[in-house]
Order: structure tokens, then C-alpha cells, then sequence
DNA sequence: TAAATTAGTTCGTATTGTGAACCATTGTCA
DNA sequence: TGACAATGGTTCACAATACGAACTAATTTA
């Protein structure tokens, strides 16, 4: 009984994966590609938090940018308040194929949970958030939330 | 209210691959290789099922455990049923590692879902289950598990 | 027995991911 | 003010990952 969750939770993780792969295929996108544009469909966000909530090393998504920007998906501006900083925005195209990309995930996620009763799905997403919460807190990482506050000495 | 779902599957996927990092870092294995350990850890499984389990093309399993077998720790051994075919089974040093990677990971995700009420952690786990059938009727993707038992559990 | 499938490998290629070294900007503090 | 640490990103070299196409060998089908 006890293997057979965490079983359940790395597949799940596979799904999801999976989920982007198939997404991603439809507007020829790598996985990765499809969820960095996912996550730029709400607007322009800096290097540094997705580095955090891509959980990548800098020198890493710098590669991934490189090659969405090579193909016209996105593009870098500067940081009017720090100049070392960069915001990376979806371009005309990238809007476009994101925004499909998005959608994609979405539904897919959704019809797969949508037949869950409700409150079996309201509970599923309470538990997820105490899951990364219990992560957070256990790793000492801080979460994706840019709050300045150091969450752990030293 | 609709996008946080997705959004906290999505994190709980990063979660779970950070955890078969985190442990496999510590046992110097490739989130990959842990995976592949910790598939390994009941007993000898076959190619062409890992490449289900695993979710990767059959050419991207030989590199995988072409490089876990150079490291010493699996080894290829003959299907007696069926001269094509291979088993792909632990060394006795992939023993040793893969039974730390495994019970790390089992330990780590248990410790994460030990703070929730035993019911919510049944329904997470059912939920899951739930997400998972859904995913394999609708890609007509058969699971990994042969046809010995019901996908859907009882 | 010929033809079609299946199991795996090989090969070429693009992508992913990391750490170390580095530059430029910003923040700290004496 | 000026030294100096910290931060934000890039570059580089490198290993691992992942895929599809083409291939060999064994098995199944007709």
C-alpha cells in the first residue's frame, strides 16, 4: 500500500510531462519550449523567476530563451528598474502558438480531471498545494513567489 | 480559479522529477538513472516495458541503460521466451544504490503526503488512479500494467 | 514458406541541463 | 566616497537526454 502511491505520483508526473510533449508536438514545440511559453501567455516575466519556477539553473534557461528566441517566440527587454535584468515577453508569433499551447494543456488537464466530483477535485488541488508547501518548507527553497524575505537562515 | 489547477500539476510534476534528483544526486545517478534503478529494485523487467513505464522511445531506453550498464550497475540478460528480447536486471553494486534511491524517493514523497489527513491522502491516491485511466482510455495508449489485472481499481 | 510484426540496436541530430568562469550592475557599509 | 560583496545573466565545455529513420534478428501470421 505504501509503493503504490508514490508509484501513482511519479506517473502522474509522467502525465503531465507527457501532457506538454503532446501539446508541444501540435505546434512543434519541445516540452520545455511549450511550458516556458506557457508561462509567458500572462505577460512579461524576468530570468530569475523562471529560473524559480522552471526549478533550472540559470545557465540552462539562458539555452532554452536563446532557442525560443532564435525561432521568433519571444523576445528580451530590459529591466527599466535594474539593468542587469532582462523580462522575457512573448512575441506576435510566440503569442500566438502560447496561447494554443496553453489552451492545449488546459483542457487536456481539465478533461482529465473533470470527471472527478467536485469536492474530489477541490480536495485534489488542496492536497497538491500542501504537497508543495510541505516541499517548500522541508527544502528550505523559497517558493516561486518573488517575496524578498529570506526563508531560512544562513 | 480554473488555471491554478493545471498550474499546481504542473508544479507537483517538477516536484516529483526535483525529488528523483535530489536523491539520485546524493547517490550520484541522473534523475533518469535513479528512475530507472528504482523500476529495477522488484526484479528484471523487460525492454520494451520500460520504454512504457518510462514513457520513452525504445531508441532513448538502449542510450539509458547503455550508460547505466557501462556505470556496472544494470546488466542485459536474454528473455528465455523470446530470443529478440532482453531483460534488463540490477547488478549487485545497482542493488546496493538502487535500493537507496528507492527507498529515498519513497521516503522523501511519503514525508511530503504524511501531514495529510489519512482520508484526503486515500482520495488523492484514488484521484490520481482516477487521472491516470482517464489519460490511458482517452490516448488509447494501453497502460504498463499487462492484462492481468482491471485498470481501475476496485 | 513468404510476408508482416516485433524487439532492440545503431546512427545522426537537436535539445536539455549543469557547473565554472566571467562581465556588468546594484547594494552595503565603513 | 570608495572598496567590496552580492546579484542577474551570459558564455563555454561537456555529458546526458530524447527522437526518428534505417537496420538486424527473431517471431508470428497467413
Amino acid at each position: 500500500m505504501v509503493a503504490t502511491f508514490t508509484i501513482a505520483l511519479v506517473r502522474l508526473g509522467h502525465l503531465v510531462q507527457q501532457v506538454f510533449g503532446d501539446v508541444g508536438r501540435d505546434q512543434d514545440l519541445t516540452p520545455q519550449q511549450a511550458q516556458l511559453l506557457c508561462l509567458l501567455v500572462g505577460g512579461p516575466v524576468g530570468m530569475t523567476e523562471l529560473t524559480r519556477t522552471l526549478h533550472l539553473e540559470k545557465s540552462s534557461l539562458t539555452g532554452l530563451v536563446d532557442r525560443a528566441e532564435k525561432r521568433g517566440l519571444v523576445a528580451r527587454t530590459r529591466d527599466s528598474r535594474d539593468r542587469r535584468a532582462w523580462l522575457v515577453e512573448l512575441t506576435p508569433e510566440g503569442e500566438r502558438v502560447g496561447a494554443l499551447a496553453h489552451d492545449g494543456v488546459e483542457a487536456r488537464l481539465e478533461a482529465l480531471t473533470g470527471e472527478l466530483p467536485v469536492e474530489h477535485r477541490e480536495l485534489l488541488a488542496s492536497a497538491i498545494d500542501g504537497i508543495l508547501a510541505e516541499y517548500a518548507s522541508t527544502t528550505g527553497r523559497p517558493r516561486p513567489q518573488p517575496d524578498r524575505t529570506p526563508a531560512t537562515p544562513t
